[in-house]
Formats: structure tokens, C-alpha cells, sequence
DNA sequence: GTGAAAGCGCTAACAG
DNA sequence: CTGTTAGCGCTTTCAC
């Protein structure tokens, strides 16, 4: 006969009225605070699941001041070998934002255009923000700060009070760097390191540097190369490398793992037995190569799943962590074996 | 002395004081909706921009029973192959969307996992979903509809009543091959392509068959390779294939390119002198080829901003285009000369 | 052309 | 322990 339960979104009052109680009362039984009857708590709960009653999000974020979003600041100019990172970290944080019943929202950012970011800000569409490749300037930082949004940031920042999620790359590099000290003479051990806007090729350098310092020897400058970002860089790089005749070779990236196991297959160099090849980072690309690669594994979902877990940690008051450091895993491969 | 214009965000009753006007007015003014003078808009206008006032999305939304946001359905267990894509893609949405003033909400799905969809759906906290990779058998789009979820796919669906927004995949691909065909035997032109869940390789598959119908031959059914999921068979596939003496290979995807470059580097084979390559995709990891790649190139970025105008059109009322087939461009390069 | 008032669906005092 | 009453900040009839 009266078909109100047709198609309608059953709302608070619905389920009030249903039970014969007032709004406040469901509201209460639903967010646990304030005292109530266990009893009608249960009541309310058994509605909710008949009528399929959701929460109206808007409602109650107009009520609440809070958004239950949070922002994702990720870079449109990645290059491709970083991409499946930001991917990756992304699903992480979805994840997490899901089970809190919360949502990531895309911030796209480009050296020197923070326009999207500011948007947001502006418009009030997040209460955190994570910021995925921080600034080399500290820009997007500050622009956040500035405007009392709290926010975390993956990686190294160098702006003063940043809340940092981490994987380990330090000791990372610098295990596996030990690692290889070990089975190669110290002056005949050679890095590869990409740009240095980027930060965690700083971390990769202090580590490789501090493997060395810890077994009391120090890294042949001429087989350090620091910065290549291009492909003139790379090919100079790798000519006065080679002459200097390294034992083995670590890359800061497997962009750069790749475009050197190329150069070697060009100079008919084999590996491992000429030369040992081993990778900071991990990617499915190396996977065809025969011998398998030598690596470092960080693992970016949970990176991501972290990140949002302290962020929505700071958002709940929850006191937060100065700096979280990841584990890493070492994948030693025939490539230095 | 008083110093209330400080730090509180100023709300439209700010402003609609500060004139002398109501707050209607003021929403009118901003709005453009209902008659107005011309000149109270102005002032309103000014005053705006003096007190730097922004809109309360919440409350807008609430009002008008919209978010203001749209989801993007991305791939929890996309390859790293495909990950630039979608991380390039979801930056030219956030862009567009940016530009009509709304925001893109990340939303994973793996197989068998709608979750996330079912979440945001659910909590109303998108007015329209992209979905930027179709499930195989088309549960998420049916999901988006039963809902009365307006949605986009980018790519083929399965589902009825999707609308489309998708890279011209088979007319590339059929224009590369026909220029593959003027150049090689039609009986020893090969294919490798990727998984056949992935609707992109059925499209990369119909072009390549396509052009070979418009030269008026066939393909020689022994040197195409679809499915090509994993390592064992791309071995198999590959062995077999150059049995058949291929004078060129067309790769689906640029993974499976290289692992076959570093194949027929190992059996001492040359390109483009012993056998041509062209990739279906073309990314970054092939650059550093010798000699460079010929291959299809899309724009992702465009790809993604279209979809995202096309959806904010139809939540706008505009009537939607069934399916929207983007350009794409060949490049010629020295692997096939 | 403009203003007053109701309402979007929820939360949060404040009473009872 | 529960109900009543105000809001949250904007849009939108409906009068004037």
C-alpha cells in the first residue's frame, strides 16, 4: 500500500520514527558517544541492517566540519620508472582510507604549479594531505602548513616540522652495500645515482657512503656518479666508469639498471663474471633479465597503507610519530653472486 | 579593533552584510541563477575577491545534493606495464576535473573486489564514476548501474549501456600493420600479445587482423601468439615463433617487447637487420634501445581528461557521446627500417 | 530585483 | 538514558 520504502534512502529520522525513538537517540547509538541503553543500541543496529540505512556522509560532514577525505599529492610529471610507485603507494592508501571509512583525493602537482593543491585547500575537500614526492624546495609543505592542514610526507622533507613516512632507504642501501664490500675490493665498487632533485637518491648516496665508513674504507670517487638524469650524462657516465674497471656496479634505479645491462650486452661483457650488477629499487622490468638482479624491496602498498594510517592517525588526535622508517628486504641474485 | 575579518573564513552572510544585501542575493549573484542587477553583481564580485571569500563545498553540497566529486575506478593489481598509464591517465582527470571545480576520488578494485565501490557508492561521496579498467566480465559497470551511478569506461565493455572514451586501439593498430605489410611479407609478419582479460589487447588483435583483410591476405595463423600471460609461455611462444623464421614481430606491449629484445640478443639475432620490431605501446623503458622502437603512441593525459569532461557533461545534463575515439600516432623508427 | 524562511541530513548541547 | 532544539553554510521556493 505505501510504498515510502520503495526507493528513497531510508535516513535518521526513518529509523527513528521505525522505533519509535527521536533522531538524537539513533545518532547516538550509532556513534557510541553520549550514554545509552544497550538495549535499544541493538535495536537500532538490527533497523539499520532492515532499512539498509547509510549515513548521509554530506550531512554529517556539514555537521562535523570534517570532510573524511584526505589528499594525495602525486606528481604529473613522474617519469615512468617511478609511476608504479605513486601507483602503487595510491592503492595502499585507498585501502587504508576504506577500512576508516574514508577517502583519497587526486592532487595533481607540477614543479611550480600548486594550483590543484591550493584549489583543495580552498575548498575545504580534505582534512590531511600525504604528500607523496615532496617538494625539493619545500614548497607544498608550506603551502600546507601556512594553512593549518595537516599532512605527512613520504620521503625526506626539508621543511622543519614534517611528519615523515619512510621506506628505510639509508640502511637499506646501505646493508646491501655492505653486503657487496664484502665479496669486492672497496676501490673497484662503482654507484650509479639518478637525479638529485629527488631525494631519495640522497638517501641512497649517505647509505652507499656509510656502508663504506662501517668497514673503515672509503668509496673511489672516480667510479661515483651522482645526478644522471639524462641520457648524455648516463653515456658519459659509463665510459669513464668502465675504464676505471669496477668489480661490480650498484644502481641507484632500474631505469638505469637497464640502460646499463644494455651497454654491457653492447661491450660483450658478461654478468656476473665480469661485472656484478646490483639495484636499489625493484621493478617487474628487470624480471626478463637473465641473470636475475640483485635488489633491494621495498614494499610501496604498505608505504602507502602507513602513510594513511598515521595521517588519519593526527586527524583522530592521536599523538603522531616524528619519523616511521619501513623495512626493507634484501633479494640477493645471481648478478653478484 | 575588532578584528573579526582575521582568521574566520568569511561565509556568504559575511559578505551579504558587508553589502547590505541578503544572503539569496549574494547565492544569486554568485550562482548567475535567477534575475539580478547587473550591478549588484559587480559589488558582489568585489567584495569577494576583498574578502577573499570561497564557498563551503559541504554546505554547497548539501544543499544541492551533489559532491562535487567523481570516482576513478583504478586497478589494485595493475603490472607495472600498465601502471605509468594509469597514473599518467589519473593525472589528466584530476586536471580536467580541477578545471570545473571538482575532485577525483581514488577507488581499487581487484577481482572479485568491489569493495571500494560499494563504499563510495554507498556513502554518496561521488556524483559519477570513471572506470579506467572494465572488469572482464563487466560486474563493475553493472554494479555503477544498478545503482544509478552515471559512469564512463575507458576502454571496451562488455556492458550494455556504457559510454566509451577509449584510444583509437584498433585503427592504430591497423594502420601500423598495414605499414608493417607494404614493408614485409604478409606470411611472416608475427604477433605476441597479452592477456586476452585485457579488452586492449582484443582491440590491438582486431586491428592487426583488420589490416591484414583490407591488403586482401591472411595472417599466418603460426606466428600469432595471444594470451601471452606469463613467462612460461612467452618462452614457449617464442620459440616457436622463430622457428617460422618471422621477418618482424609485432609486440602487444612494450614488456613483452623487451623480454623479446633480450631473447634475440641472446641468440645473436639483429634488429631491424635479422628481424623487425614494432611495439603496440610505447613507454620509456624502450628508450634506451638500440636501435629505438617503432611504435603506437596514445596520450594518456588526454585520454583521462576527456573521459573526465565527458562524465562532468553528462552530470552537467549535457547528452553524451556514445563513444569517443581518440587519435593516436605512429612512430617510425629504426627497428623497422 | 530582492528578502524571508524553509530545508538538505546529521551532530551536539541542553534539558528532562 | 532519551527527547528537544539549535545549528553546520548554502540553495531555493515563495512573497513582496
Amino acid at each position: 500500500m505505501n510504498n515510502k520504502n520503495a526507493q528513497k534512502k531510508p535516513q535518521l529520522e526513518d529509523i527513528a520514527a521505525a522505533l519509535g525513538l527521536s533522531k538524537s537517540t539513533v545518532s547516538r547509538a550509532i556513534s557510541g558517544k553520549g550514554r545509552i541503553k544497550a538495549e535499544t543500541r541493538e535495536k537500532v543496529f538490527e533497523c539499520i541492517k532492515e532499512l539498509n540505512y547509510r549515513p548521509n556522509m554530506i550531512a554529517k560532514s556539514l555537521s562535523e566540519q570534517k570532510t573524511y577525505n584526505i589528499g594525495v599529492v602525486i606528481p604529473m610529471d613522474s617519469s615512468e620508472a617511478e609511476a608504479p610507485f605513486f601507483q602503487t603507494c595510491l592503492t595502499g592508501m585507498a585501502k587504508e582510507c576504506a577500512v576508516r571509512d574514508h577517502d583519497a583525493v587526486v592532487i595533481g602537482t607540477e614543479r611550480d604549479n600548486l594550483s590543484q593543491l591550493t584549489r583543495v585547500i580552498e575548498n575545504r575537500k580534505v582534512d590531511g594531505v600525504i604528500v607523496t614526492r615532496p617538494a625539493a624546495d619545500g614548497s607544498i609543505e608550506k603551502l600546507l602548513d601556512d594553512n593549518g592542514m595537516p599532512f605527512i610526507v613520504i620521503g625526506r622533507s626539508v621543511h622543519e616540522n614534517s611528519l615523515i613516512v619512510d621506506s628505510d632507504h639509508v640502511n637499506g642501501c646501505r646493508e646491501l652495500t655492505s653486503y657487496l664490500l664484502l665479496q669486492n675490493p672497496a676501490d673497484r665498487l662503482a654507484l650509479l645515482l639518478g637525479s638529485t632533485e629527488f631525494t631519495v637518491n640522497k638517501s641512497r648516496y649517505t647509505g652507499f657512503v656509510s656502508a663504506f665508513m662501517d668497514a673503515g674504507s672509503h668509496a673511489n670517487e672516480r667510479l661515483v656518479f651522482t645526478g644522471i638524469d639524462s641520457e648524455l650524462k648516463f653515456s658519459k657516465a659509463v665510459s669513464v666508469m668502465l675504464e676505471e674497471q669496477p668489480r661490480c656496479i650498484v644502481c641507484g634505479d632500474d631505469m638505469l639498471c637497464m640502460k646499463l645491462l644494455a651497454k654491457l650486452a653492447d661491450l660483450g661483457k658478461s654478468v656476473p663474471q665480469d661485472v656484478r650488477i646490483a639495484s636499489f629499487y625493484d621493478s617487474a622490468y628487470l624480471d626478463s633479465y637473465s641473470p636475475p638482479i640483485t635488489s633491494l624491496i621495498f614494499n610501496a602498498v604498505e608505504l602507502g597503507a602507513t602513510a594513511a594510517s598515521q595521517l588519519l592517525g593526527i586527524l583522530g588526535g592521536t599523538a603522531p610519530a616524528e619519523e616511521t622508517l619501513l623495512p626493507y628486504e634484501i633479494l640477493i641474485r645471481r648478478s653478484t653472486m
